[in-house]
RNA sequence: GGGUAGAUGGCCGAGUGGCUAAAGGCGACAGACUGUAAAUCUGUUCUCUCACGAGUACGGAGGUUCGAAUCCUUCUCUGCCCA
């Protein structure tokens, strides 16, 4: 997408149908108005990758872009190493240096993919990194030059701050937000950073950064947050049978990120695909509408889940991980199964986890229960026989009734591979070699 | 510093000497129904075990007792009240 300098296009706007935007400060939309405006956003290296949750940032800075603006991804070394109390109950456990660098390093890796960083074009994207100029910062020029411009009772008065006075929280954490403050500050003078953005939990740390901006130099910062995604029951968003949904293909394969937003609930999808999809809010509208009428075609799940894998994948990533679904979850029977050969097997199944046995038990038959604990598809052999009587367990699509069933030569399919599944959409192939 | 209440399984929360691997709820996993949805209903939910059973467990340590989550001593931590 060629990056285009017209204005016209409203991002407040468009974010406000796409009800994204939670407080915003005056003078915001004016300002993307008037002028191609830097923006940033940071991104906490907790972990070497990125998951679904990030995708929301992500995707802000590239409508950001797309808009004509240029956007900074701010990687924070920094601000990693004191842990952000916002939204968190209990004092934060402190990350090691190495692990802060080694996670800052993924997730400037999965960035790059997302965001047009060509130096050449003017409104390129930039990543910076708030630990190259906090490194050398001395504790005492910092509380002079910084501490110095902020109140404490301004300070006392967050949110972040006034839900952890009954449960203690140390003074490392509380000087979280001059930190990040101080990375607006640093941004607004030295990049021309005008305009902070982040989730709705940010707004007290973010607010602390104009504050700093207009009482220390006299400037003016700008920033808006956007509504912290929720799911319809209450859980957590992002989470896939209890693990994190990454946009690290090693962590979360391609075929199981597609699967995760398939999986949506109806009262999901629709809230999702204005959130994340790029299509125009009035085709996504015109989608749900139609997804209203015919709920069981699922195709607002499809939709989004096409647009989010092509996004933080590819095409022939979507392409695979469809086939795969088709084969696994459509009407198919063991005979597609069947009639599959080994290259189309093997491509359809990469992303469902493997486990391997040995070929020479299959004669007499490899007993189940057994099978499953060993190759720790399941935890235990009790756990094997529980899942089995309660009906949970398949074989090639087959359900399995008999307590001591036995994986024999005859369920080989193209010779050596046998499809375990556990529950509705649990899969795992193993292979006998 | 003084007083007081408390610490139980992933979470909440009952249980005050044997009937307690510990009620109930939530969450999680599975089944039925469906649309890979929601709601509902059913089952499972300390670990190992085909099973019989075994092991570990009610904040830590020690003790009383045939027997302790439950009684005693002590330690640690937390809430609340007073200085």
């Amino acid at each position: 997408m060629p990056p285009q300098y017209t204005f016209e296009m409203d991002l407040i706007a468009d974010l406000q149908q796409r009800n994204l935007i939670q407080d915003i400060m005056p003078g915001t939309t004016e300002l993307l108005q008037k002028e191609m405006t830097s923006a940033y956003i940071g991104f906490d290296p907790t972990a070497d990758s990125l998951h679904v949750g990030s995708l929301l940032p992500i995707t802000l800075l590239m409508r950001l872009q797309r808009a004509g603006h240029k956007p900074y991804a701010l990687v924070g070394g920094a601000t990693g190493m004191i842990g952000d109390p916002s939204g968190k109950s209990q004092e934060r456990n402190l990350l090691d240096v190495t692990t802060i660098e080694h996670n800052c390093n993924g997730i400037r890796n999965q960035l790059g993919r997302f965001l047009d960083f060509s130096s050449t074009s003017p409104n390129g994207a930039v990543m910076v990194n708030n630990y190259d100029w906090f490194k050398s910062f001395s504790f005492l020029d910092f509380i002079r030059d910084v501490g110095k411009h902020i109140p404490v009772n301004y300070m006392m008065a967050k949110d972040s701050v006034q839900k952890r006075l009954e449960t203690g929280m140390s003074f490392t954490e509380f000087t979280y937000q001059l930190i990040q403050g101080y990375d607006f500050y640093y941004l607004f003078n030295n990049h021309n950073v005008k305009l902070q953005m982040g989730g709705a939990d940010q707004w007290g740390n973010i607010v602390t950064g104009t504050e700093l901006i207009r009482r220390k130099g006299g400037g003016e910062g700008f920033a808006f947050t956007c509504k912290l995604i929720t799911k319809s029951d209450g859980s957590k968003f992002g989470k896939s049978e209890g693990g994190n949904v990454w946009l690290d293909r090693e962590r979360t394969s391609p075929y199981a990120f597609y699967q995760f937003w398939m999986k949506l609930p109806d009262a999901d999808a629709a809230k999702m695909a204005l959130v994340f999809s790029f299509k125009p809010v009035d085709e996504i509208k015109a989608l749900i509408a139609e997804h209203e009428t015919a709920p069981h075609q699922r195709k607002l799940q499809k939709a989004i889940a096409d647009e989010m894998t092509i996004l933080v994948h590819s095409e022939e990533d979507l392409a695979f991980a469809k086939q795969a679904s088709d084969i696994l979850f459509g009407q198919s029977s063991i005979d597609v199964l069947r009639s599959l050969n080994e290259q189309q097997l093997l491509e359809v199944m990469d992303g469902v986890p493997q486990v391997t046995g040995a070929k020479a038990g299959l004669a007499e038959g490899i007993d189940l229960i057994t099978f499953l604990a060993e190759s720790k598809v399941l935890p235990s052999k009790g756990e094997a026989r529980k899942m089995l009587q309660n009906g949970g367990i398949s074989i090639n699509k087959e359900k399995v009734t008999e307590v001591d069933a036995k994986i024999k030569e005859s369920h080989l399919l193209n010779g050596q591979y046998v499809l375990i599944q556990k529950g509705k959409s649990n899969y795992t192939l193993a292979i006998f070699g």
